[in-house]
DNA sequence: AATGAATGAGCGTTCATTCAT
DNA sequence: GATGAATGAACGCTCATTCAT
């Protein structure tokens, strides 16, 4: 998937243009978030990931070294992705309460088409606390900083009130994001409820931040 | 809470009086609190449990069936301990906003008191997505009604902006406040920085929810 | 059972002519009889015997030092029970085909009247090696000896054939009807049939034991 | 016996000709004849049977679902094994007190040859009323009606008297033999002993069966 | 004597990981 | 590289036995 991200593969020769291999490493994490999905890191068998993804149970492991870091790689993979979108749409709209509404939506809708990816991330990736302190910290704190800075900026600009902090309004905005991702996972899983659901929680947020006097549309 | 008998104990002879043990119970409990909040629910080992609780292994057994109980009647015990203490606090602010404001104060002080079982709750009860699915949902659901339930009243009342669906705010209030536990409970863990931090998100949620024209305080 | 209404169980100073105690060492026996019966010997819990005995599980403990105490004093107590009657039918019939048929139907009547120490007999009894060899030997022995013993009395007066071994009769005699009892114990257990083959049975060895020229009836 | 593939086997590649492994299952049932024979069904340990075998622990659980399996399928390999040669015992004599000597002769003949085989079949199989009721079943009554048909047949041909229920003998025979391998397998164990004891039991079973005038050499 | 809550040794089984092919 | 049979450490749970009351 995508172009850049290739990470660690197997060796090959050299040239190979198109897609020499690493196919067989994407076809494993794409299997491991499905399993995952359905049952839990912990419930899910190592081999039952390997038949999901047409592969040895032994081949799993020239990919990755244990059960535990194709769920690590899985969330760094991911997480990787969500924050150059982010900064991305961060960069592209330069009002504050405009930039807030855009990533909220992005990050929603990304979870909106890939429901498996939605559990996993917001159910499974909590298994252990040690896995949470360990491993998830560096991404986890560039994702609170990223939407932390958002809200400084935002406020050092005055379009945002000055009263509330901003760490604390990134863990807020990302706990209301990860519960509407969960209970939606957990639920039917209409990508279109979801979708409609962020539009409402911009909403919530921004008037909750707007400083007063100033419009936030 | 409550004054008799909680849920399925151990059985008692008759009489009722001196309350000689029941305590046992409580004890693993508690230990159970300790033990998941340090290692996370998987690589908790019974054993662990039974030596931090002091009692053999085997006891354990004559009062949950299987570990997996043991977490369930955790979540259990604590969660209608905190719904019977939202619905006083809720009965005793007839305003929105104050009731409002009362909740999540009251919840996130309840955790603020009780660090390991913020872990566990915020963190080692999304272990497995069956666990969700098929025990929480019920209790999790009275929660998510409650919080539903005032946002819908405060609308009626004209004190909350109309226009958002007391579902979805509700479940971005409990994102918001799990979300902010989490990180807190993953950090240092001073009590008094989340009862700031619940602060701060009342503010932020109340400014969001009050209709235009209508101040908040 | 047994004598009268005991009443009480605790020892009395000395007299108290029909029954002081042993009334519950009587029931436990029995119960075990029904509950190792019914699943086996292993798979019997000894709280499942104290429930049908209606003790506590302790209980036991003052009149069996073990589990496996209980299965042999069991095995022991109906043993010196089946061997007294045996010498009793021995000596009322001084012909020897005659006392062979007295002691074939005494030993299957036993069991016909209590279906479920057949099935612990024939079945459980077998349970382990170390209990075959180490404790059942003795009275097995004396069984066997009593067996083998009218085998060769009859040989003496002329009245079996001469050329078998009276051991090796021994031996198929305690099979044949130990088989019999087992197939009628695992079956619907009608006591009348199985009084029916035991007849059957005496008729077939009796008619391979006479000697030539000998009438059996 | 048979050239093919055993009931379940593990998977297995394509081929079949070098036969490379495979005798793993077999390693494993002997092992467990010559451990359970020692110690019994329930005191021996599975790490037991692996040591013996030469296998992991975990190799065991490759082939048999559990170590209830493991004593199940010994009885069904063993019974299926002595069924067909019976089967082949009784089409090669006609006569019907030739191939009932025939038959015997090559049961006791069997286990001669496998002491723990036999005390497994005489002694641990009757480990629990559940295994004999459920499992057991099927085969045990192949093998009963096959006896009860030899007995049947000969009395149609005149050559067995007819006042004897065919089914109540073949519950005799098979209790004697059952019984004589019982104590042989319990003594000391010398195989020739055990042919001598099975002649005799021929001669017994013979002499008791056959009609009135006729010879039975 | 009787009780039954508590004990803790012990075992069947699972499953992530390895490695010979 | 790919395979999957084999491994064996590790653990939840059971249940005979004990002992304070």
């Amino acid at each position: 998937m995508s172009g850049g991200a290739t990470a660690a593969s197997k060796p090959r020769k050299r040239e190979d243009a198109p897609r020499p291999a690493g196919d067989k490493r994407d076809r494993i994490l794409r299997a491991a978030v499905k399993v995952f999905a359905r049952k839990g890191f912990y419930a899910s068998r190592v081999s039952e990931i390997a038949r999901a993804a047409g592969v040895a149970d032994g081949t799993i492991y020239l990919y990755f070294k244990s059960k535990d870091e194709l769920l690590t790689s899985l969330f760094e993979d991911r997480m990787v992705r969500l924050l150059e979108r982010m900064r991305a749409a961060a960069a592209a709209h330069p009002r504050g309460p405009d930039r807030l509404r855009a990533v909220l939506e992005l990050q929603l809708g990304l979870l909106a088409e890939e429901r498996d990816l939605a559990e996993v991330i917001t159910v499974n990736l909590r298994q252990s606390t040690r896995f949470l302190k360990q491993f998830a910290t560096r991404r986890f704190a560039e994702y609170l900083d990223l939407m932390a800075t958002m809200v400084a900026d935002g406020q050092r600009a005055g379009e945002f009130r000055a009263d509330l902090s901003p760490r604390v309004v990134a863990r807020a905005l990302f706990g209301a994001l990860d519960g509407v991702a969960m209970t939606w996972a957990l639920g039917n899983g209409d990508p279109e409820s979801l979708r409609r659901a962020s539009a409402q929680v911009a909403e919530l947020f921004l008037r909750g931040l707007v400083s007063p006097g100033t419009s936030s549309a």
